[in-house]
DNA sequence: AGCATCACCTGGCTGC
DNA sequence: TGCAGCCAGGTGATGC
């Protein structure tokens, strides 16, 4: 599922490709993708627009265009962003937007599930992004994560912390499969209830987030057994072959051998080394 | 305010 | 083999 690293990738991909082209065509070909406003006002919103930056918070996508409007996107959990350079190419199932360029090249959103959002908002900050990101908390790559930070913003929480991490107004951009990792780097379980961390414990948990978000992005994300994630050019990511845990429930703890776990923590499960964790 | 629960959705997997 | 039922999971709404 696309979080921080897999964003990032397809952001990195998008700057690239499309930063400085227009918008020459827009077709919403599915039902859902376009839901917070009228679908048929997406159209208008990009049409001869061009794009002046392509950015980032959490797992939101924002493509910023000229004239001040913003194009937002979210992957959710299976919504791919894929560039094609032959529009005659077929369109594959589930094909939801498609946007043609003026360089006569395609961006195409792919999403069997149909969780994923585009919207477009004049409602922008100083810096040209939409004004609801203000309720994310901050992004640890794009802002940085600090023990003081984290336990800030884990404030009065108490709920157990795979919760608070994935928890996009505490940190944004974290899923469940890095809020696993994250907490084996840190040694802590994913069901420690929050309120029960020590400072250190947290400071290590800032250094963890930090250190294997950006690693993930240098693999180019996590692609699970499904392939779901690919990246803008349909490329499957690596940082999948160093999990240490998320999906490895029964195999060896690459640390100390002893099995991982798959463990409930509210409705959700989680994996982690008993052995390891505290 | 904070927390738990649910709805949204479909492909792939499990178990009978 | 076929098929029903379950599971995955990010976000936003709802109710307590």
């Amino acid at each position: 599922m696309p979080e921080l690293p897999e964003v990032e990738t397809v952001r990195r991909g998008l700057e690239r490709r499309a930063l400085h082209r227009r918008f020459t065509s827009v077709a919403v070909t599915g039902r859902r993708t376009v839901r917070r406003h009228p679908s048929a006002e997406l159209s208008p919103a990009l049409l001869g627009r061009q794009v002046e930056a392509v950015r980032r918070k959490g797992k939101f996508l924002a493509v910023l265009l000229d004239g001040g409007t913003c194009l937002v996107i979210h992957l959710r959990m299976t919504g791919q962003l894929l560039w094609v350079d032959d529009p005659t190419s077929p369109r594959a199932a589930h094909t939801h937007v498609v946007v043609g360029l003026d360089d006569g090249s395609e961006l195409r959103f792919v999403d069997p599930r149909t969780f994923g959002e585009w919207y477009v908002t004049d409602a922008v900050d100083a810096e040209g992004l939409p004004s609801d990101f203000a309720r994310l908390g901050p992004d640890p790559i794009v802002d940085g994560l600090t023990a003081a930070t984290l336990a800030a913003r884990l404030g009065r929480h108490k709920v157990a912390l795979k919760a608070a991490l994935t928890d996009q107004t505490v940190v944004a951009g974290i899923g469940s499969i890095y809020a696993d990792e994250i907490c084996f780097a840190a040694r802590v379980r994913p069901d420690r209830r929050t309120d029960t961390l020590s400072r250190q414990e947290i400071g290590r948990l800032a250094r963890a987030a930090k250190a294997i978000l950006a690693r993930a992005i240098e693999l180019r994300g996590s692609s699970l057994r499904d392939e779901q994630y690919r990246d803008l050019m349909g490329e499957l990511g690596s940082f999948q072959s160093r999990h240490k845990v998320y999906d490895r429930a029964g195999l060896p703890c690459r640390r100390c051998r002893a099995s991982v776990s798959k463990i409930a923590f509210g409705a959700r499960v989680a994996y982690c080394c008993e052995s390891c964790q505290l």
